[in-house]
DNA sequence: CTGTATCCTAGATGATACTG
DNA sequence: CAGTATCATCTAGGATACAG
């Protein structure tokens, strides 16, 4: 939980489950999230190495993010924590 | 994440597990937990509906957590993180 | 487009003392 | 034994403006 146990973590390394997504794209996926927090939230998943950061030298600046082998390790909790959300959601109405 | 994406909430439950616990012994499990933090997080649970709360009156007080139905539906997830934790744990070092 | 800096608030957490 | 109350601190999170 020290690594994941944050509000928006999970959605990052989630939506990154289908492959690598520019930075704004990535950010437009997490509804709701300032740009602080996601920038911070990606600099902290790429330290604790769940996540890569590429930079392309390229104008407008391009940054692409992708899921590590080590984040990857993840996908099977990821996908329970989804599933197992819109399940219980589905429940309580 | 909501529900459980805390601190101390992952541990209690995976604590639960095994079976109801008496409130002492449940928290001596969760080391490090100050005395109020576990209330609070018991008394959150209960409001999510994830564990059930029984009080024996007799004396000196009983009290005892367990799974509810629905908590018990985070089994899969609960025994997913601890694994990931222990072997992601060991391939760091 | 991507990221940083600053200020601000709410909540989470902890230490301690106290009650039934 | 179980829980509450109080005080204090730290961090998560958000809004906004700015920079390369």
């Amino acid at each position: 939980m020290n690594l994941i146990g944050t509000k928006w973590k999970p959605l990052i390394l989630f939506h990154l489950l289908e492959g690598a997504l520019r930075s704004g794209i990535l950010q437009k996926k997490i509804s709701g999230v300032s740009n602080k927090m996601f920038t911070q939230s990606v600099r902290e998943l790429e330290k604790d190495g769940l996540i890569s950061r590429t930079v392309f030298p390229v104008v407008p600046p391009k940054v692409e993010y992708k899921l590590s082998e080590r984040g990857r390790s993840l996908e099977g909790i990821l996908r329970s924590l989804d599933q197992w959300g819109a399940t219980d959601f589905k429940n309580m109405i």
